[in-house]
RNA sequence: GCACCAGUAGCUCAACUGGAUAGAGCAACUGACUUCUAAUCAGUAGGUUAUAGGUUCAAGUCCUAUCUGGUGCGCCA
């Protein structure tokens, strides 16, 4: 509750109290019902009526003038609420730029805005996302987990929570020994210089191809090949295992090099080599007391009571599953990191697979399981299906990459090479590109299906990544242009345009609408919320000129807002994971 | 077959979780560059919110049924 919706909701609660005795209103109830009028000529600030007239007993619409009267007869001359009308059922409030620009202009010229919400420290929270398997290629679709992720682990930080922000690198398993088996029996090129992962993407593709073609007598000898490899990758043998440290460290190169250029940064990295004999220890010893069953040669838990069928945890050859790792991870995360609250990012074809793990955990007698969330996504597919690293059917992330950089350079940044560094112009363009890869996957809410489409990802117009920072540039021009420091003792009086009174809105309502952010575990909100911030900044820039403002007095108000204006776009975009240049 | 997710302008998406006249971007059309960098702005046009019922002061939003697309459903991850 800001101090607009405080003085609102306090004297309506005080009319309302003080007409029937009969029900006590209190003013953190009503401003659950606050809202803001469809355009901002009708005020500020909205209250509907329809809740009191059970009460009251009169309709909704005489309620709200009656009351209308009664507010306007005790407001005082000197306070930020100068208007309040009746309008059908509702009852909207008029608060004055004036008292907008001084409650929050200040504090986030200071800084002190954006460190409010951490104040309050939180629970320790510990958020698990971009989990990409070895010997696979990086793709557009672990993008999109990523951005969410990264997006999600900022926003908790902001909130106030002790935030662990994790990954789950998938480094054991039969596609890696189907890539090995490629790599030692069948493949004749030498390993590239760079991205020695994504080459090994390539073999496990071919490798699964050749494994499908294969018939007869061959398909049941590659079979009995890569099963060996299997085993003996289990079974800690040398020169296999050296072999898999080997590999698995060219995929994990890549990884790394792409979270660098991404700015993205995990507190702890888990393996799932390291869970594994965990995760079997922990099976075994529960069918040992019976909490789990054996079930044709293999263990598993029976969880029809929960509806969610029978649950496999150990296959009949006791071998690990997935599932069996993630119990093995779980424990781990409760015990030796201390998490209240645990987040899974992972797409949404795994809702079933999560919700069968919580049920276990919860069956095993952990009662953090209640804290655990799973936060799914759709899948970015290709115009013609599914995108299956199986059949090599993928757009690599850095194909998007290496697009995107180059469209930026060569329509954009032509104009500025004879001028700018080379250094500049390269970070330019990759600032510029991870602005709209992320953006480009926060946008939209997380359970709708992208159609993954190259020449949408290079589209730098409209609703994107691009048009954020672009606005970002041009205050910042603003202020190398103007002579004048950035200084608060400024006439506030002053920003009287509708335009500029739509920025303090929006000023007043950023940590808000971050909070909602991550209780939701969405950032979309927050994308969605900065591009219209965005847009109000471009409007208010072609109409309220900070250069040829009328007047000193007015150009040194207007610099405080744009610059405060460009402190609180900074701050989102950075909740994003996008840090835009200083000019493009 | 069962379960979950989605269906809103020609296309891609919003709609503060049940509230006022359903909003943006792209594409189309009209207008604004000796500029605070036009990667922008102003405007026009575009809708029976998949369909049919229901719940209530009020439904794109909740309930039921149907249709369409996607994803899962015991030895993959």
């Amino acid at each position: 509750m800001n101090i607009f919706e405080q003085t609102i909701c306090e004297l309506t609660a005080s009319v309302l109290n003080s007409a029937d005795e009969s029900v006590t209103w209190e003013p953190c109830v009503l401003n659950k019902l606050v809202e803001q009028p469809p355009n901002p000529e009708m005020g500020d600030y909205a209250l509907p009526c329809f809740s009191f007239a059970k009460s009251i007993r009169r309709s909704p619409v005489q309620i709200a003038k009656e009351l209308a009267e009664k507010l306007q007869s005790i407001l005082s001359p000197g306070s930020a609420v100068t208007g309040i009308q009746a309008a059908g059922s509702y009852l909207n409030f008029t608060v004055s730029a004036v008292a907008m620009a001084e409650e929050v202009l200040p504090d986030i010229f200071n800084g002190s805005y954006f460190k409010e919400p951490s104040k309050i420290a939180l629970e320790r929270v510990m958020i698990e996302y971009s989990q990409p398997n070895t010997h696979k290629g990086f793709h557009v679709g672990h993008m999109r987990n990523v951005a969410l992720g990264d997006s999600l682990t900022r926003i908790y930080k902001y909130n106030g929570y002790d935030v662990v922000g994790v990954n789950y690198i998938g480094d054991v398993g039969a596609h890696i020994a189907k890539c090995l088996w490629y790599y030692r029996n069948h493949n004749t090129e030498t390993p590239p210089k760079h991205f020695k992962g994504e080459w090994l993407g390539k073999l496990y593709s071919l490798a699964v191809k050749k494994l499908d073609d294969a018939e007869g007598q061959e398909k049941i000898q590659f079979q009995h090949e890569v099963s060996q490899i299997l085993q003996k990758i289990e079974n800690k043998d040398r020169e296999f295992t050296e072999e898999w440290e080997m590999t698995r460290e060219w995929s994990m190169n890549d990884f790394h090099e792409i979270y660098e250029w991404l700015d993205i940064n995990f507190d702890y990295i888990f393996y799932e080599s390291e869970v594994d004999e965990e995760g079997r220890k922990i099976v075994i010893e529960g069918e040992k007391n019976g909490t789990f069953e054996r079930s044709e040669g293999a263990i598993g838990i029976n969880l029809e009571a929960e509806e969610l069928g029978f649950f496999m945890l150990l296959k009949s050859d006791g071998n690990t599953l997935y599932a069996t790792k993630d119990l093995a991870l779980a424990q781990r995360k409760f015990d030796k990191f201390g998490v209240k609250r645990s987040v899974y990012v992972v797409g949404s074809e795994q809702t079933l697979h999560f919700k069968q793990v919580f049920a276990t955990l919860k069956r095993m007698g952990y009662s953090q399981v209640e804290h655990c969330f799973h936060l799914p996504y759709a899948l970015v597919t290709l115009p013609d299906g599914k995108m299956s690293s199986r059949e090599g059917n993928v757009i690599l992330f850095s194909q998007l990459r290496k697009e995107i950089i180059e469209s930026i350079q060569s329509v954009h940044l032509l104009e500025h090479r004879m001028d700018w560094t080379k250094q500049e112009l390269e970070e330019t363009a990759q600032k510029i590109a991870v602005a709209a890869i992320k953006y480009g996957m926060l946008n939209q809410d997380s359970n709708k299906q992208i159609v993954f489409s190259m020449k949408d990802w290079l589209v730098s117009e409209g609703d994107t990544g691009t048009y954020l920072v672009y606005a970002y540039v041009r205050i910042r021009s603003i202020g190398r242009q103007i002579s004048c420091k950035v200084n608060t003792d400024v006439d506030y009086s002053l920003l009287t345009h509708p335009n500029e009174k739509k920025l303090l809105r929006q000023l007043l309502d950023f940590n808000r609408t971050i909070l909602i952010c991550g209780e939701q575990y969405r950032p979309s909100i927050l994308a969605r919320m900065l591009y219209d911030f965005s847009k109000d900044f471009s409007r208010a820039y072609n109409t309220c000129s900070v250069k040829h403002a009328k007047n000193k007095k007015l150009q040194a108000a207007r610099l405080l807002l744009f610059h405060c204006v460009a402190e609180t776009l900074l701050q989102g975009l950075h909740l994003l994971g996008i840090t835009p240049p200083e000019r493009m």
